[in-house]
RNA sequence: GCGGUUGUAGCUCAAUGGAUGAGAGCGCCUGAUUUCGAAUCAGGAGGUUGUAGGUUCGAGUCCUACCAGCCGUACCA
């Protein structure tokens, strides 16, 4: 609606300046909003007031002229002038009502829009990506709860999705996992050992306990860091796995870093770089080029032969963008990594990719309180609350609203106890009993033999059923939006708006009454409101009830 | 020090450079059910949008400085 809008204005000026009705001047993009203050209509444009100066004309006078060249305004019942200068457009009623019959038909499919011409973009969502040194952590939850809605909302846009967990599965910390889990090991078998110094955490003495019961002593003896390397990643990954379905989260595939070096990605990056000139040795160590000389150099190379973290994400991104062919590669960072986003672009372009290509949503972190004092969280001390733990208190829909609640560059706080003694209060409910009510009155309407077959949407005039109409159209608006601006979180505010419609709707307007026709209009209008509440339930990966 | 980011109601947070109303939820106060589900609805109190300047027809939003919090500033990941 508000490209057309934008069109129209468009053609409005294109007209009116051939005529000389306005100056010519090159018009400044189109906005169209939606205004706050319902009065002043359902979409408003504000440009006669930015054009104000470029036509050297009085803002009113502009707006004016506009829409006296104005072709199409069918769907609206007013186009109107308003001081200072905006030009206003009220969806009529008539139009209004006859959308619900629209949103029956798409049914699942309301609010979701086609691929673009020439077929699905190939977009790749990276996410959660948390070092498999221990349990899913409550503050990675953030970036799991993310990354998962912003590749819903992907789909829903018609994108061809792929959500990727990057296994950091090689380097320093991988190797202290390996030797606590064989003092842990070692431990389970009896052995007199100091507790591990790197990860201290229980699930590495449930680990061992596991591999001494499994194998005996077998390991006890000689080296065995890789048998304990592997051990510790595939049981902990697992275990990650299990925890993100318990949210409703499932991954396409697991990429392992290690598998970089292994099918010589990276052999392959390092010689395209080489080759360009961009590396160079400084103090046993390979560094590459900084873009220009403000850009720090980044090392590549450690002097000691071994490939740097940064050296596995320039063949990552490689691998992502040019083996694999994605139109664009999502990453889902907590804010402590902003640092890495430009380096990592730069990398990007020495290799002749697009950076554009690249999306890097960085979140803040996530603090843990319990009742005002700081919990700290570090899987090297054990200290840490898990998502499972909070899951099984308040559930996985109340989680997710939580923390998808906020939006990303927002610094949030969890008190655990407020969390659980507030779980019963979660917005989630409120938007789910909106759906469990239009359930139940469809069971009544089923024991009385009402049916909304035949129903004529054009009977739906109540003031609280127009506005609820104008909230369900909102919905596919509010997809595109939070999808272009990586904002999740406004499904959230619209979905408890949306409710707010219905629940007022349902206090003005009886849906089962005496009068057939008017019960037909309105079960219509319901089962809009319902798959409406239902689509945006899914988007959000929350569960869809009709009892609660 | 330098760089990034945040500062909005008692609390947790929204708000696309727009309109005499900066909005929700929680908490607090007052009301509503012989009715399709009260996990609901109606109303009230509560704000100098950290401070000071600036840009703009118009600023919570953009720019500058300052104050406060968080993060980063590794041959860790």
């Amino acid at each position: 609606m508000q490209t057309e809008i934008a069109k129209t204005i468009t053609t409005a000026i294109e007209s009116a300046q051939e005529i000389g009705a306005l100056p010519h001047f090159k018009p400044p993009e189109i906005v169209v909003e939606r205004p706050k203050e319902p009065s002043h209509g359902d979409y408003a444009v504000p440009s006669a007031l930015q054009m104000a100066r470029l036509a050297r004309m009085a803002p009113l006078q502009i707006a004016e002229r506009i829409v006296n060249f104005l072709e199409e305004t069918a769907p609206f019942s007013q186009v109107e002038v308003a001081p200072p200068g905006f030009i206003n457009f009220r969806l009529s009623e008539s139009w209004l009502m006859q959308q619900v019959d629209n949103v029956l038909q798409r049914g699942p499919a309301y609010g979701a829009f086609p691929p673009k011409k020439g077929g699905p973009k190939k977009i790749q969502i990276e996410f959660l990506s948390a070092n498999p040194t221990g349990p899913f952590v409550v503050g990675s939850g953030r970036n799991a709860v993310l990354g998962d809605t912003l590749a819903r909302l992907f789909q829903a846009n018609g994108y061809e999705v792929q959500r990727e967990y990057y296994i950091n599965d090689i380097g320093t910390q991988i190797d202290h996992l390996a030797t606590s889990l064989q003092i842990r090991y070692a431990q389970a078998l009896g052995q007199d050992m100091a507790d591990p110094k790197e990860y201290a955490g229980q699930y590495l003495v449930e680990i061992g306990e596991a591999l001494a019961e499994e194998y005996g002593d077998r390991f006890l003896y000689d080296d065995n860091t890789d048998f304990m390397r592997h051990e510790a990643l595939s049981r902990i990954l697992n275990a990650i796995r299990e925890d993100t379905k318990l949210i409703g989260i499932r991954f396409d595939r697991w990429f392992s870093e290690s598998s970089l070096y292994t099918d010589h990605t990276y052999e392959v990056v390092y010689n395209k770089l080489e080759h360009q000139r961009l590396l160079f040795e400084r103090d046993g160590a390979i560094w590459l080029k900084g873009e220009d000389n403000e850009d720090k150099e980044n090392v590549v190379v450690r002097s000691d032969g071994r490939p740097t973290y940064f050296a596995s994400d320039i063949a990552y991104v490689w691998d992502k963008l040019v083996k694999r062919n994605f139109d664009q590669a999502v990453y889902i960072w907590g804010a402590d990594h902003h640092g890495h986003v430009k380096r990592l672009k730069n990398a990007a372009e020495s290799l002749n990719i697009n950076p554009d290509k690249i999306m890097i949503i960085l979140y803040q972190l996530v603090s843990i309180t319990r009742n005002g004092e700081p919990v700290r969280q570090s899987k090297r001390s054990g200290d840490y609350i898990t998502v499972r733990e909070v899951v099984d208190e308040i559930g996985s829909d109340a989680f997710r609203f939580m923390l998808l609640t906020r939006s990303a560059d927002s610094a949030m706080e969890i008190d655990l106890e407020l969390a659980k003694r507030e779980s019963s209060e979660n917005p989630v409910y409120y938007v789910q009993y909106a759906h469990a009510r239009i359930a139940s009155i469809f069971r009544r309407a089923k024991e009385d033999g009402a049916t909304m077959g035949g129903g004529d949407v054009n009977l739906l005039e109540h003031p609280s059923e127009i506005e609820l109409i104008r909230q369900i159209l909102r919905f596919p608006e509010v997809v595109k939006f939070a999808t272009v601006n990586l904002a999740p979180h406004q499904l959230t505010y619209y979905a408890q708006e949306l409710a707010a419609a219905f629940h007022a709707f349902y206090r003005d307007c009886h849906v089962v009454i005496e009068d057939d026709e008017l019960t037909a209009a309105r079960l219509k209008l319901v089962k809009a409101a319902q798959i409406t509440l239902a689509n945006n339930l899914h988007l959000m990966g929350m569960s869809v009830p009709d009892q609660m």
